[in-house]
DNA sequence: TGATCATTATGGTCAAACCATTTAAATAAT
DNA sequence: ATTATTTAAATGGTTTGACCATAATGATCA
């Protein structure tokens, strides 16, 4: 372990560090779960004091590089990269006004309208099979009329994200997960639906399946928007 | 000023400030260009000492919202939301092997795509203008040659973010930047191409520009897919 | 046996001093 | 006067060493 780190050097000394500890990650020495040696370690290792070190692991932390934890065994512990920083970012343009939420919306439409393509491209029988699980799951709620609106979009929501898992690439799946985390920070989940939401979007999600299963990559991207599109318009009438 | 702030409170302090310092950013009190006080004023403000406040500080910075700059004059100033924390945030899920180079290269595919569809139902006669001027000077490097080459690669690049820019969407340009930056910190701009590389990259760019200017969002969309995709196979065959 | 308490490893915070960088003002040289 | 050089001042960067807070673990007691 102390091998792995020399003496910080130059300039910006906690910068330094950063990129060390940075390095050791990316090339696997270290590894997520992983936990660095205590602050009092480090500095020595480093050649440093604990205020520049901290410094550093703060900066760590806030990439999403390391997670620091109290107490006896706390310290800071690698991660495993998720989507909270991509959202977090998002959620920064969005407050700082340099994106809308109609710009977020129109966004989220084209990325899903792609993965339900790639989804019916590579969909497996297995993966279809889970679709209609969460479809069925789906129709329970609906049939549970107004009641059943709050879980019908949380299933809606798992399904969109099965869908982009089906596409296979991990970067639709971080991305899709962001801009969902954002938009429900924004339009609860609780808004009181008309008869008439409930059933289109539950036949939305039964022809986004149907699409999907028959390897129709066009129809799928088609009916995803429409569904994505229908769900923006129905939000935004009811901003808060 | 110093009226925006009230004394840091609970747990951790760095925290409490990072967010109150973010919160003034968000709602407008502070705009990009402001600079905060010294940290030694900071420090007073929030009732906490020096390391702590740097430890904040470093926080912000991280996140892109503020930029320290040494020197008199210099100190803490905030920063306008650029694509580069995105970029920053797509490397790192590269580097960690959480998204490979051909999935970084599918997404952009998708990307460009929705962009270029978009940006053919938005043109205005500026725009195409605009992309005109920008393919004929594409005309001049690629009648160069082999010797344009370099050159018409980053002509290629400003028309795909002028089109992003013409899609009307913040998040797109931000997005496909990121992409661009990322792509090219692995794949050399300066590759050997063939005659028939250049042609045909030549003649997507015009092919690109038409869709465009016929508002044809479909063919814009298919085009524009079809140039990223040969140009994705072409640089991953010449992979380091 | 189970609850309570003390111990200990580890991060969190503080205080005060000194170093490094950059700008601007003062001064000297032409 | 103009330009080059030096000096001063403002501000971030770093260090040292002490003490506080949190949480896991083991010891003690009911």
């Amino acid at each position: 372990m102390s091998a792995l780190f020399v003496q910080a050097s130059q300039n910006r000394i906690y910068q330094d560090i950063v990129e060390q500890i940075q390095s050791a990650i990316f090339d696997g020495s270290m590894r997520p779960g992983e936990k660095l040696p205590p602050e009092r370690e480090l500095v020595e290792v480093f050649k440093t004091s604990r205020p520049t070190l901290r410094e550093a692991l703060r900066t760590l932390e806030q990439k999403g590089l390391i997670e620091i934890r109290l107490g006896v065994k706390g310290g800071a512990y690698v991660r495993t990269p998720n989507s909270e920083l991509m959202a977090e970012n998002l959620g920064m343009l969005i407050k700082t006004q340099s994106v809308s939420l109609s710009q977020l919306a129109e966004f989220r439409e084209g990325i899903e309208g792609i993965v339900a393509g790639l989804a019916a491209e590579r969909a497996t029988s297995t993966d279809i099979a889970n679709l209609k699980k969460l479809v069925a799951e789906a129709k329970q709620h609906y049939d549970r009329n107004v009641e059943g609106w709050a879980d019908l979009v949380k299933v809606d929501e798992k399904l969109h994200l099965e869908i982009a898992k089906i596409a296979g690439n991990p970067l639709y799946s971080f991305v899709l997960h962001s801009i969902h985390l954002n938009i429900h920070r924004y339009f609860s989940k609780y808004l009181e639906p008309g008869k008439t939401q409930l059933e289109e979007n539950y036949q939305d999600l039964v022809q986004m399946v149907s699409a999907i299963e028959e390897h129709n990559s066009e129809s799928a991207t088609r009916v995803v928007r429409d569904h994505v599109s229908r769900f923006n318009k129905y939000m935004q009438n009811s901003v808060r």
